[in-house]
DNA sequence: AGCACGCCGACT
DNA sequence: GTCGGCGTGCTC
């Protein structure tokens, strides 16, 4: 008798459908592809795991029709993460199966064979055809040298500065098919010479540290918290070597695509001999199966990714790195809303691997599980090479005239900076000229009409552009309410702060790093060249720059407008406040030169941010952790989020009423709302949210489990859509 | 999410 | 008399 198997379907089904196999020769095996029948066609579908011999009869069953893969594409280890995960979060188990394989694996619902596996297969063939290619490329490049072996350092040797026309006389001589891996995302960086670091006596330490819990036989998570500029990469290459060494393979986590390049540089550096690849969000479909097929094959020892390569099959894998471990860009913010921290963690422990994570600015939940002694903690408290703390000063604002949005102080601080030729850097957290476009005469003011908020003002082509859902029209300088001739802008944004300067500062190059400005392939990269020719310049931009980029020549930040998340309703503002400031004042100062950190405020004096200035972000992290814990918030308490959306808000609200009376005689959940979203209107849809909270993370999953069995009971108004957000980090 | 079934309004 | 609107309910 053949087994029946538990299939997973791409549809929003909280369970997994049973299929006979009778028809199937081959024994199928977990992680494979079939074709199944479902509802009146067929389906793409993933075989889970044989179901369990029930009495039922087997009549009602229907059969899998086809086997798509030969193996597995998914292992036991990540089917056994992902159906934890799906339990975890909430969420359908078919979605979260499929939102881990790459794109090219997961259409063509309905198949009448094995068209998809003959697509595999050609790409494996081209993958194969084009990396032959490369090799003959580099070996003939560098056939002159002494030891054939390429490294990334070699070409730069021979070819000097020039090695992009010694290259090219190379492919017109014919001695070189093309560029070496020029298409590639690499090309650039590989280039440039490694020095190679000896550690010094703090990072000695923490790798002994780190070495020493990874071989115990109780693993736990090891936080890494090392302050800007101490050199967490190279205890990470480190232990990455002992990776190696045992043949295994690393997964490396970053928060996002922008720090790829850096630390793929670092790598490669490093590791010139080691296949590396990538997985982020600037792949196409076509770059992203290859790279998560090198991984698979084991072929790849290194897999650098944002969250989703959390998911990534790998056929050794031996430790996992997740970098930045504090940042919000780890958590997925729709559909299947998972954190890859989290999920990171847990591959880990199923896998009996060590994981690291590495910040200098933990998130109040790791800190506490350090504090409580679920997760190892180890520090690099000091910068490399001798260099000192930047300098905080807080500039208070209040009564003065500012200029180009910055006090009279600051300017002098830019000028008497770029005077030494060195760089400046302005942070402000909001891109575009200005938050407002108003009329001076009437009060008109530029709104979205699909959301509730204003426009932002781009004046770059005199475009008003809602940052919610993108919507994007022109304005002439009209009011249109009273057809006043003049309007008038308010507030700031990068674009205004970066025109003001270049008046301000005509002989200093000013550039603008946000989204906006970078958005196009490679333009950040070029960017962040430019930075490295200057020797004086200003540097204007968003939340972008605070991220591990390296500026040598950097030694003024000045921070605008920072201050607003003082006043903020949500209680992750303040946290994300303080490793916003500090991540951006470890852009400032390098070995022998000292950083300074202007903060401009209306709020001189607010303890808080006086706590995280003169004592750092540790003891201001503890604090908050005090109040949490105080008003019983997480990681003192489990919450979750359901968030409704629909055409009215009566609507979302009276979905959201559901499932409050579902659960309001329970005194184990206290509920807030239902209440209208912080933004009660986005993409003309109006949102509603119901926060949960427990105590313990058992009741929270009970309750939620109950709410999903009772989804069928609740009447949804037409078109209300409403999904559950376990551990919500963001309440808009 | 698809997809079909089903029960009411304007069409050749 | 039918075509088709999208509300409702199911998918092993």
């Amino acid at each position: 008798m053949k087994p029946n198997w538990l299939i997973a379907v791409p549809r929003p089904l909280r369970t997994l459908l049973t299929y006979s196999s009778h028809l199937i020769e081959q024994p199928i095996q977990a992680g494979c592809r079939v074709i199944v029948p479902l509802g009146h066609s067929r389906s793409l579908g993933l075989a889970i795991a044989e179901a369990p011999p029930s009495d039922q009869e087997n009549y009602a069953l229907k059969p899998i029709h086809t086997v798509v893969d030969e193996t597995p594409l998914l292992d036991e280890h990540l089917l056994g993460l992902l159906q934890w995960a799906a339990r975890y979060y909430h969420h359908p188990i078919g979605d979260v199966i499929f939102t881990a394989l790459p794109v090219a694996l997961r259409d063509g619902n309905v198949l009448p064979d094995n068209t998809l596996w003959r697509v595999i297969s050609q790409t494996d063939a081209a993958l194969k055809l084009k990396r032959a290619k490369r090799q003959h490329a580099l070996y003939q490049a560098l056939i002159e040298q002494p030891e054939r072996e390429w490294n990334a350092a070699a070409l730069r040797h021979v070819a000097g500065s020039n090695w992009r026309e010694y290259v090219q006389g190379l492919i017109e001589k014919g001695l070189l098919e093309s560029y070496l891996p020029s298409q590639t995302q690499y090309s650039d960086y590989a280039l440039q010479t490694a020095p190679k670091l000896e550690l010094n006596e703090a990072q000695q330490t923490c790798l002994a540290q780190c070495r020493k819990w990874n071989q115990s036989d109780t693993l736990q998570p090891i936080l890494l918290q090392g302050v800007t500029g101490s050199g967490k990469t190279e205890v990470y290459l480190r232990l990455i070597e002992d990776q190696l060494a045992a043949k295994r393979q690393t997964l490396v986590l970053v928060p996002e695509i922008g720090l790829t390049p850096q630390l793929l540089q670092r790598f490669i550096q490093h590791f010139p001999h080691q296949t590396i690849v990538c997985l982020h969000s600037g792949l196409n479909d076509t770059e992203r199966l290859n790279a998560w097929l090198q991984s698979r094959s084991g072929e790849a020892s290194i897999i650098l990714g944002t969250r989703s390569a959390v998911f990534t099959p790998c056929a050794a894998l031996g430790l996992i790195l997740v970098d930045e471990e504090h940042d919000g860009s780890l958590k997925q913010q729709e559909g299947f809303r998972y954190h890859a921290r989290d999920l990171a963690i847990k591959r880990a422990a199923l896998l009996r691997i060590p994981i690291l994570l590495g910040t200098a600015t933990p998130a109040l939940e790791t800190l506490h599980n350090a504090e409580r002694g679920r997760y190892h903690h180890t520090h690099l408290l000091q910068r490399a090479n001798h260099a000192q703390p930047p300098r905080f000063e807080v500039q208070d604002i209040r009564g003065h005239v500012l200029q180009a949005g910055l006090s009279h102080h600051s300017l002098q601080a830019i000028r008497a900076t770029l005077e030494r030729q060195e760089q400046v850097m302005i942070f402000i957290n909001r891109r575009g000229f200005a938050p407002v476009l108003l009329c001076p005469n009437c009060g008109w003011q530029a709104m979205c009409e699909a959301c509730d908020t204003q426009m932002t003002f781009h004046a770059h082509k005199s475009r008003l552009i809602c940052h919610h859902c993108s919507a994007d029209r022109l304005t002439d300088n009209h009011c249109p309410a009273c057809h006043h001739p003049q309007l008038q802008t308010q507030g700031l944004g990068t674009e205004r702060i970066e025109l003001n300067l270049r008046q301000h500062f005509p002989d200093t190059p000013v550039i603008r790093i946000d989204r906006d400005t970078t958005s196009r392939k490679g333009a950040l990269q070029q960017r962040l060249e430019m930075v490295q020719k200057h020797e004086h310049l200003i540097l204007v931009g968003t939340q972008m720059l605070a991220k591990g980029h390296d500026f040598p020549n950097l030694t003024l930040v000045v921070v605008l407008e920072a201050d607003q998340s003082l006043f903020s309703a949500e209680y992750h503002a303040l946290e994300r406040f303080g490793q916003l400031i500090t991540q951006v004042a470890g852009r400032a100062g390098r070995a022998q030169k000292m950083g300074q950190v202007i903060l401009q405020t209306t709020q001189p004096h607010h303890p808080l941010l006086l706590t995280l200035l003169e004592q750092g972000y540790t003891v201001f992290a503890k604090q908050l952790l005090n109040e949490r814990q105080r008003w019983r918030f997480p990681p003192f308490s489990y919450q979750a989020l359901i968030r409704a959306d629909a055409l009215t808000m009566e609507d979302a609200l009276n979905t959201l009423q559901q499932f409050h009376d579902l659960l309001a005689e329970c005194p184990e959940v206290q509920l807030f709302g239902p209440i209208p979203a912080p933004l009660e209107k986005r993409a003309h849809r109006y949102r509603a949210q119901l926060l949960l909270q427990c105590t313990r993370r058992d009741q929270r999953h009970h309750y939620l489990q109950f709410l999903t069995s009772k989804e069928k009971n609740i009447r949804n108004p037409k078109g209300v859509r409403w999904s559950i957000d376990v551990d919500p980090v963001e309440l808009t």
